[in-house]
DNA sequence: AGCACGCCGACT
DNA sequence: GTCGGCGTGCTC
């Protein structure tokens, strides 16, 4: 018998195996199987397919052996594998390793060890084999990591060799068990006490008058009336004891301690309430989705901010998995919507997954084994699109434009909006993409009669959208008004706001300080070492940052080109805004949230907390502020640069400015009562403001899908981006000009580059790139693909090119 | 992705 | 001559 295994690696297939006898039982598709590649490495991979027959132009191994007989991925998981390795010019494997939770990949490692025999003769050792030699009578197994590091080698593979050959030491190859079951003590009788009472006499007996062994025997009866297990903790706390009492009673016989197994998994312990009733908006629009769903397989809910899609979704959830469906319910970041995510669990209780990227591994392997078990309803991010569900029949994809459901690094480079799309149709089930501001894309896909449409156009509860208001910079400006980075009308709002008790929001898309430091004498930058941008300045922790590689330094106290103290921020960030904002308003409550303020498990719960419980009378944030909020008490809402979102050098810059403008907006005013944004701006009169202000979707799309169509962007055209890196700029040179020249033979025209992005070099690779335009037809799309993969392949038989990376992004939004 | 093999320059 | 670094190609 042989086997298709497929390893969790870049190689373009699966490897062939073949099955010993006695474990062919055991073979079906989407086992784990141990398998050896290679020398000695050991792995665990996936059985994809069974071979007909025995191949002849390799040699065949065994496996090693079956992990768990029961499938791990079903049959649709891997079809879809397959497809998205297809759709985005990856290997499968790439994307086995998105999918499968870490805990279920394991390889092995190498250990050295010292053979019992050698005798601590060190004489004919070198000097570092020595060095090795001595420090395995201290620590009995090291790694190959280790032995790098105490001889302080890049290369030790020699080393090791003639350590075996000289028979000091043999290497041992063992797969580690990553994922591994919690356990608690708990405490029972001995099997002589267990069966009936006049046992348990006996052993009261045998305490006699040790008072505080009876108090716990006793403590632990009335427990056991009460639960199937005891944990030790259970019985320490009701019987007021001590650890040392039930080790005593432990060795007397009478207890036993044994462990069990317990799911990580937090259990909800609040009551579960029913949902509120429905609005009439919302009842109109369940109506209409069904109609929809008869049509379309898949179906765009647009529903303006505080339309109430949420309660909308919760109903449809219900009515799925009361049909015995299970349903995924994806978020982008979801580490950002905890308010969702509390929300779900007051309803659906225990029938909720959560699975997103702040989880362990040991987590994330047990919520992939109660989705198999049938677990109803996965709340997730991206990810999650890869769980094993057997029946799905809801798909919810909510803040559809997110763009973080797009993932750029590594491969695979998909976007889990689109593969809801598709995974949605191989389970027959039905998919809603919900939010207030459409992608473009998607709403062309609704226009060319792809997808269903249903529209909430009203507030929920008769609320009124806020009131959106220009502040021209310039004229402040002109006539001095401006405080830093404020307006005095914005600052006057904010009084205001805040003398009735009410709460802001201020948005500005750039954490940190400010983005550059620079000499006003000779005109210096700080400049990040590893990449081409310059590094951001970070008071609160005294640093200079790169927000590209992460690298750190301490901020120069003078020029370090001229020597001179004149050293000037230039820009803005959060961290400004929040600094300028508490000298301008000294009395108010001001927090900031940001990647640096929400870093920690649970920053982000934790300020939205205080912000709920009015600690916080301000809150300063990123885009982070746009997500998901849900504040009753929020009356004015303020943008600190519109400029900087409408002047991005992407083709989407519009696109997201408007997306950022009006989420941020909507989270103004929420009950009761309109609220107001301010957008401070230089610009005015650009259209996309009028836009937000007005409300005008239809009005931003026209525009916006006529620009699209007249320079041949998306929707109208796919996009394949090809990043070329090296650390040798040289080689990034040839390598992209010679795909670029490859590609440009078959393609002419839809071909451009290679160019400079605008970050050039990133963690010391130097970059260019390559964009190729294609038209919305499969076999134009399926031969450029193809030629670029053979293009790519040329290259890297080219000398000098093998180390030449070529990553491909397909819809590179 | 890891690992071995073999080429090549540097140093004994 | 030998050691160590690095590019190249293979792994069922």
């Amino acid at each position: 018998m042989y086997i298709a295994v497929l390893l969790p690696l870049s190689v373009p297939q699966a490897y062939t195996y073949s099955v010993p006898t006695y474990l062919q039982k055991d073979i079906q598709l989407g086992v784990q199987v141990e398998v050896q590649l290679g020398k000695r490495k050991l792995y665990t991979g996936l059985v994809v397919g069974i071979v007909a027959q025995a191949p002849t132009e390799f040699e065949v191994k065994d496996i090693l052996a079956v992990i768990d007989p029961s499938p791990i991925v079903n049959e649709k998981q891997l079809k879809f594998w397959q497809w998205i390795a297809d759709y985005y010019c990856c290997t499968q494997g790439e994307v086995m390793n998105a999918a499968l939770p870490s805990g279920l990949k394991l390889t092995s490692e190498t250990k050295i060890v010292l053979r019992p025999e050698f005798d601590d003769d060190f004489t004919d050792l070198t000097e570092q084999e020595y060095l090795i030699a001595e420090a395995l009578t201290i620590q009995n197994k090291l790694t190959v990591e280790e032995v790098r590091k105490i001889v302080d080698k890049k290369k030790v593979d020699r080393l090791i060799d003639s350590l075996i050959s000289k028979r000091v030491i043999f290497v041992e190859e063992e797969l580690e068990q990553k994922y591994k079951v919690k356990t608690v003590s708990c405490v029972r009788l001995a099997a002589a006490y267990q069966d009936d009472n006049a046992q348990l006499k006996t052993a009261f007996e045998q305490i006699g008058r040790a008072i505080k062994q009876t108090e716990a025997l006793l403590g632990y009866v009335q427990l056991s009336k009460q639960r199937q297990h005891i944990t030790k903790k259970e019985l320490l706390e009701t019987s007021k004891t001590e650890a040392a009492v039930i080790t005593a009673l432990v060795k007397k016989g009478i207890f036993e301690i044994y462990p069990l197994e317990i799911s990580r998994l937090n259990t909800y312990e609040e009551a579960v309430l029913s949902s509120l009733p429905l609005s009439p908006q919302q009842t109109e629009a369940l109506q209409q989705l069904a109609k929809s769903f008869e049509t379309y397989n898949t179906v765009l809910l647009h529903g303006i901010t505080g339309s109430g899609k949420t309660r909308v979704y919760i109903e449809l959830i219900e009515e799925a998995v009361k049909r015995g469906e299970q349903v995924l319910y994806l978020l982008p970041e979801i580490a950002l919507t905890a308010q969702i995510v509390e929300r779900l669990r007051k309803v659906f209780g225990d029938d909720i997954a959560v699975y997103h990227s702040k989880f362990n591994n040991n987590e994330r392997v047990e919520i992939w084994q109660t989705i198999i078990g049938g677990k109803p309803i996965v709340v997730g991010a991206r990810s999650s699109i890869f769980l094993p569900f057997q029946r799905l029949g809801l798909i919810i994809v909510d803040e559809e434009h997110d763009n973080s459901f797009k993932q750029i690094d590594p491969a695979p480079r998909y976007s889990a909006r689109d593969m809801a799309v598709l995974l949605g149709i191989m389970h027959g089930a039905k998919v809603l993409l919900g939010t207030a501001t459409p992608s473009v894309e998607t709403y062309q896909n609704v226009k060319a009669g792809r997808y269903g449409l249903v529209e909430m156009t009203e507030r929920f509860g008769g609320v009124q959208l806020p009131q959106i208001v220009t502040v021209d910079l310039k004229d402040e400006l002109r006539k001095k008004k401006l405080k830093g980075n404020f307006s005095e009308t914005l600052l006057q709002l904010l009084r205001e706001a805040l003398a009735r008790g009410e709460q802001a929001i201020l948005f500005q898309n750039r954490r940190g300080y400010a983005p550059t430091l620079h000499c006003q004498t000779c005109g210096w930058v700080s400049q990040c070492i590893n990449c081409d941008v310059s590094m951001t300045y970070h008071k609160f922790s005294n640093a200079m940052r790169c927000h590209y590689c992460g690298h750190e330094k301490k901020v120069p106290s003078s020029c370090p080109a001229c020597g001179q103290h004149k050293l000037l921020h230039k820009g803005m960030g959060t961290e400004k805004i929040e600094d300028e904002l508490q000298i301008l308003m000294p009395d108010a409550k001001i927090a900031r949230m940001d990647w640096d303020t929400v870093r920690t498990k649970n920053g982000h719960a934790e300020l939205i907390h205080r912000f709920e419980n009015k600690e916080i009378d301000i809150l300063v944030g990123t885009q982070m502020v746009t997500k998901g909020l849900d504040f009753d008490n929020v009356s004015l809402v303020g943008v600190l640069s519109a400029d900087t979102l409408l002047h991005f050098p992407d083709f989407r810059a519009t696109e997201r400015a408007f997306q950022l403008l009006t989420q941020v907006s909507g989270r103004a005013g929420r009950k009761q009562k309109q609220g107001l944004v301010i957008l401070q701006t230089y610009e005015t009169e650009h259209p996309v403001l009028k836009e937000v202000i007005n409300n005008d979707f239809q009005g931003f799309l026209e525009r916006e899908l006529k620009e699209r169509y007249d320079f041949q962007y998306p929707p109208f055209f796919r996009l394949i981006e090809i990043t070329v890196s090296s650390e040798e700029i040289e080689k990034v040179k040839y390598g992209s000009e010679f795909l670029a020249k490859r590609l440009k033979e078959q393609l002419g025209e839809r071909v451009l580059g290679p160019t400079e992005p605008y970050v050039a070099r990133v963690r010391n690779q130097y970059l260019r790139q390559i964009l190729i335009k294609l038209e919305r037809q499969k076999n134009v799309i399926d031969e450029a693909k193809a030629l670029l993969l053979q293009a790519e392949l040329l290259l890297h038989q080219e000398r000098g090119m093998s180390t030449v990376r070529v990553n491909i992004n397909v819809d590179p939004y």
